[in-house]
DNA sequence: TTTAATGTTTCATAGTATGAAACTCTGTTC
DNA sequence: GAACAGAGTTTCATACTATGAAACATTAAA
């Protein structure tokens, strides 16, 4: 007799779930023995021992023949390489935050949502000798930061019941005040950040839509506080909001 | 009461079998809806309803706003970022197979074998008007051609006995004929075919071995016949078996 | 208003996935 | 060279998960 977990909403498949899990191990280290997978997963041996051979039956993972070790397989290749690209911002987008970033020189970043986390899936950055430096593929809490805040603001209010439970959330900001920011940047049409996620390191951030006014993305522009004050940001936005409009022209 | 199927050894999951399974129809179409895929797997649409429900937690898929079909998503990047290339052969062996190809003027390809079949994991193609075209990625039968047998004289005998099941098996050539010409490749140190797979089409291949003398691929020149008779074949194997000693020693 | 074609949910049941433990194999330590 | 440690592999009874049929919801076409 378990006890009802709350609001738990599950319609997955466990066992795909953990051979899944299996594979993104593989994120982090390319090559891993069966037993360090299973300690990283949680896993009984065995399981992770099934999981493997049905990963590698089908050829997501192989072993070395060297070492025995598991490392991701050809088939990974063949998927990334089919993955339509045509509709992906993170490609579609460059020219523009390219443009952006030589206006303003300062870091131009390009957001997407994901669940409750944010993903930044494209960056250009400034050429400057002080500069934010921005990881393509880095995942982040949907919690805080300017880009967290846009994509907030355009999306189903129910991200934000779950969010508000993520550990980042910061203590003391209560649901009625974090709406009212989000009401807030709906009609201005930006957010601006200042060392909310990263000390040093302001941003402003604007949404980008397609043809349907549905969210896609957030642009973000950012950099170190001494050049960025709240005074700048806003200075930015015209050029945010230009290069955001350009874009959403591209998305069918 | 099933009847036993004959020399089934599977230790595999089903479940996660078939998450894969759906994550590989998106290799020929970016785009599909469930029902597609239901169709596509034979499997029933409350399965795949969940399975599509856990790939997508997982981030592995995504549906596009738009049209609400799915597609790839991009945890298949982050994955296909990290697959360690230092030991890649595609990779490492790409500048000798350019020599290679402005050596004899030819196409170069390099398999490997991957179960009952091989894939052409690098290509550079010949610069001629006429030349032999070769997807990278293409996956073929290891029934037939010249790196095929190639990649069956040195690979455990148990796999040509699956091979001889293949659909693409040649009718009419039985096993002792083919294990002797086997043989005979072992020896020489190269195989050749002529039209055996495609039409108008002729190649020798010889193997590439890790230093601990293991199969790792074969390496190919391929072309039309009318410049690749036989005999000019047998003036690439020096060339060939150059190239391929060349790689070996890259392996680490 | 039908009709058809999606995607989604429910539910009883079959049978699969599971973990503990036993076992093998290789290499290391004393 | 015996004992040990640590990897990977196999076995097996059991619990519980994954499953498919069918009903349902939603939207688009006729």
């Amino acid at each position: 007799m378990e006890e009802k977990k709350m609001s738990e909403e599950k319609k997955t498949v466990r066992a795909a779930e953990r051979a899944l899990d299996i594979l993104l191990c593989f994120v982090s280290q390319p090559h891993l023995g069966l037993t360090e997978i299973a300690k990283q997963t949680q896993l009984n041996k065995s399981t992770v021992f099934r999981l493997l051979a049905t990963l590698e039956s089908k050829g997501f993972i192989k072993r070395d023949p060297e070492t025995d070790k598991y490392q991701l397989g050809f088939r990974i290749w063949e998927l990334a390489a089919n993955i339509d690209q045509s509709h992906d911002p993170a490609i579609l987008f460059l020219p523009e935050m390219e443009s952006l970033r030589d206006e303003l020189e300062e870091t131009v970043s390009l957001y997407i949502r994901d669940g409750n986390e944010r993903i930044r899936v494209q960056a250009v950055e400034s050429k400057q000798a002080i500069r934010r430096v921005a990881p393509i593929g880095a995942r982040m809490p949907l919690a805080v930061g300017a880009s967290s805040k846009v994509l907030m603001a355009y999306t189903d209010p129910k991200v934000l019941e779950q969010v508000i439970q993520d550990p980042m959330w910061p203590m003391g900001v209560n649901k009625e005040v974090y709406q009212a920011q989000l009401k807030q940047i709906r009609e201005e049409g930006y957010a601006i950040s200042v060392e909310e996620r990263e000390a040093g390191t302001a941003a402003v951030a604007v949404p980008i839509f397609n043809r349907r006014k549905q969210l896609i993305a957030a642009l973000a522009v950012s950099g170190p506080v001494s050049r960025m004050s709240v005074q700048q940001m806003m200075q930015f936005v015209p050029n945010l909001v230009k290069a955001a409009e350009q874009m959403s022209k591209k998305i069918s």
